[in-house]
DNA sequence: CCATTATTGGAAACTGGTTGTCAATATTTA
DNA sequence: TAAATATTGACAACCAGTTTCCAATAATGG
């Protein structure tokens, strides 16, 4: 027996389809767009979240701003590493834990992704209202809002 | 240099990191709402391109339809025509290339899941206005849009 | 009709994430 | 202070997808 959808649940599937579709179109040309700086998606965020916190981190400290496990941040911090764009200090608080900081060429290279990020978004939204965006940002945040609580019963409040 | 970003272009920005979260999101309660139906959220995915197709597809064809790579179809369609949600028949256009078909079990199965995603998307949008929604719609879909073709040149028609 | 080219499934290696285990180090608490 | 608990990095196995290579089968065209 099928269950009687209201209309906004059918847009709000629709939402969803699109959201996967556009997820995946964003990795792809997100690694395109870092490609020739020998980064990927997953190592541009990784590089944003510590040059953004502005102090050394270290390993969960990195992924717990990034919002995924200890273990899949690790991976992608021993590359950076690997790769000169992380360097590696003692941390006072944790003898095992390093603190992990941009080296000079981290520095260099996300100032030049954060250069062409901003680019390819100016090229992107021609001809997209202001208005529209922001209020697709606002319906986004309270969908993602409603994702985290389980399935709100009828009639509760807030 | 800073580049001069455009407020549409940072505004746009924020959209794609709420996208991420969404997607992951999504991904996340998808996962748990067809778990005891012995699915996952991939799984539920092949499911459908088959359920909604209305005919038996091979997996170049069930590939197609989700937009992934034919070897990440027939990873999925394996498994379930192991856990007898899809059966095989012949396909007389190509001997070695299969066609496949829900079972029994199958369709039962992803009339389930319908009624879960049912239930589930219209608990989700409590309170939302349905003009957000279609607006919010619109307004991904543009940016897909957007994603498809390079970097559009100022004052390009259409 | 035969040779070239395209499609297909299988297998393996890779990316990026997950969970789980282990031993070492910190921290808390009794 | 000593014991229980939590955090941490390394490692391995797994999921979901990718690319690449192979051999078999279709399809095309000379």
């Amino acid at each position: 027996m099928a269950i009687e959808s209201k209309p906004e649940a059918v847009i709000l599937t629709e939402i969803m389809l699109t959201v996967f579709r556009v997820n995946g179109r964003l990795l792809e040309k997100g690694d395109e767009l870092v490609e020739p700086l020998n980064l990927t998606s997953a190592r541009w965020q990784v590089l944003g979240a510590v040059a953004l916190a502005g102090n050394p981190l270290s390993a969960p400290q990195i992924a717990e701003a990034m919002g995924i496990t200890r273990q899949g941040a690790q991976k992608q911090i021993n590359k950076l590493k690997e790769d000169g764009f992380f360097e590696q200090s003692p941390n006072t608080r944790h003898q095992r834990s390093p603190l992990y900081a941009l080296t000079e060429l981290g520095n260099r290279t996300f100032a030049k992704v954060m250069y062409l990020e901003a680019a390819w978004a100016n090229g992107l939204v021609a001809s997209l209202p202001l208005q529209d965006l922001k209020k697709t940002l606002k319906t986004l945040n309270a969908v993602y809002e409603r994702l985290d609580s389980p399935v709100p019963k009828k009639g509760a409040r807030s």
